[in-house]
DNA sequence: ATGGTCGGTCCCCGA
């Protein structure tokens, strides 16, 4: 059996819904992680998902941030909904749960790491915090042993081949060495980008601005990623991005990815 | 072209 696990950071489930539903029914994942629903959970449309057979579970607060995680497959746990480390950080970014994938349980995350702009400053220094925070939950978790998938915004251009214009991102947060550093860091633990496991694909983006034209003129970036334990990218059969949700009414300024996993 | 666009609200801020 095959097992989709998909990320979308799309910018308010409120203003997305019927986007978000029109894609569900097209894409068909297993598992969608979103972010940036910028609603509390009580007033999260879990009714609306869930007559396409969903289960959800959302981490939200009031007009900004917001994660949740929507499956077809029971969720047999919800282990985290914050990240450990974050006694003063009250912002909604991280929620993990363990599904019932017909191989066994199966880890998803839905992250949504912050921005960090303008940097430096103390938005880019809780940026490197929560990516250090993020680094020892998956140090923890790669010790399970288990089929892990860690999705979501990770606001971090891994290579300037994940930029239309890498000087146009220069000194920007998404592109710092601190930034790129700590993503990268996550994948020496032994974690591989989805993305990346397929040769030679670069220049293809999860993100367009919503100004001067960014989509049309394919002004893009990737910060939008799946990172898969050994026991998950052992399994990946295929990873796709799918841009043309951008150019559609009312569209996110992220696009899906997804993953299919033989799980 | 030093602008441009969204979303949620606080008529500005975050992205």
């Amino acid at each position: 059996m095959t097992l989709s696990v998909a990320s979308w950071n799309v910018n308010s489930i409120k203003a997305r819904l019927p986007t978000v539903l029109d894609w569900l029914k097209d894409a068909r994942p297993d598992v969608a992680c979103l972010q940036e629903i910028t609603t509390v959970a009580a007033a999260f449309p879990a009714m609306e998902l869930e007559d396409l057979g969903s289960n959800v579970k959302t981490v939200g607060q009031k007009s900004y941030n917001g994660v949740a995680i929507l499956s077809r497959l029971p969720i047999e746990e919800v282990a985290l909904t914050a990240l450990p480390g974050g006694e003063d950080d009250d912002q909604a970014r991280y929620v993990e749960a363990v599904i019932s994938a017909d191989s066994g349980p199966v880890r998803v995350a839905s992250i949504y790491l912050p921005n960090g702009n303008p940097a430096p400053g103390p938005k880019f220094d809780y940026n490197i915090a929560w990516r250090k925070r993020l680094h020892a939950r998956a140090a923890q978790l790669l010790a399970l042993e288990e089929a892990v998938i860690l999705a979501g915004d990770y606001n971090v251009i891994p290579r300037d081949a994940d930029v239309h214009d890498p000087a146009a991102w220069e000194g920007d947060a998404l592109t710092r060495p601190e930034s790129r550093d700590a993503f990268a860091a996550i994948k020496w633990l032994g974690y591989a980008d989805a993305f990346e496991q397929v040769d030679g694909r670069a220049h293809q983006y999860t993100f367009w601005d919503y100004q001067a034209g960014a989509w049309n003129k394919n002004n893009g970036i990737r910060i939008d990623h799946l990172l898969l334990s050994p026991q998950a990218g052992d399994r990946l059969k295929s990873v796709e991005i799918h841009s043309a949700v951008r150019g559609r009414e009312k569209a996110s300024d992220h696009v899906p990815v997804m993953g299919v996993f033989d799980l």
